[in-house]
DNA sequence: TATAAACGCAAGTATTTACTTGCGCAATAG
DNA sequence: CTATTGCGCAAGTAAATACTTGCGTTTATA
């Protein structure tokens, strides 16, 4: 088994979503990230890497800084993952909420 | 740290994706979605725990069979999370245009 | 120039994941 | 009835994950 760094790994962690929606709006140095979260600079520092990784944060060097900016067009994988099963699950809720309205008129018929 | 069984986590192994393109034709009972695998019938019930657990499959009992079915809404939730950041990646397309060239290839493949 | 800030690297740990093999039990086919 | 099929349960393992603390290096700042 190797380690798997693709998006859908990267995105299965609620740190690494929170991390990924801070910084849509605009770039945040490490330290910046850290205080936000609960978790040690480390750890933070970790799940960076793992973004980086997997191509979803690009990091700029300023200084002694470094800038953390999200680079989301890999996300377009698992949009198009989603989307094929669309259909499946938009007109299954459809049916089932047909079914279960059908159900309950017959219930109270009796 | 406990056991997160939500969608994201459910999506990020390979073989829980595959299993999901599977069964979201017709429901296949355990065996059969284990002959497809390169891997034991108590790892793929192991991953269909997991689909199971986070609502992404439902199994239905007919005698000593288990029918797993794709129950797909809950990919909703992906769905929304993706969205949200498509300003960020839809100008590239090549990805997914890339990820859809794959998926016929590994269709036409079977 | 001393000091603090921003960070990476490395070692160590607990927990989870992704499997495996072996056993047993209920449903069905011969 | 007996054999086989379908499948769960349990124990065991290797690897990955998600952290931690401590230390060192570079870059600003007082």
């Amino acid at each position: 088994m190797k380690a798997r760094r693709d998006v859908y790994q990267a995105i299965a962690d609620p740190t690494r979503r929170a991390i990924i929606s801070m910084i849509a709006g605009q770039p945040h140095n490490v330290t910046a990230i850290a205080e936000k979260f609960d978790i040690s600079r480390q750890a933070i520092s970790l799940q960076l890497k793992i973004l980086t990784d997997c191509g979803l944060v690009k990091i700029k060097q300023q200084g002694r800084e470094r800038f953390c900016e999200a680079q989301l067009d890999k996300l377009s994988e698992v949009s198009a993952f989603v989307d094929q099963y669309r259909q499946h699950w938009e007109s299954k809720l459809d049916a089932l909420e047909t079914y279960l309205e059908k159900l309950k008129k017959e219930k109270h018929g009796k």
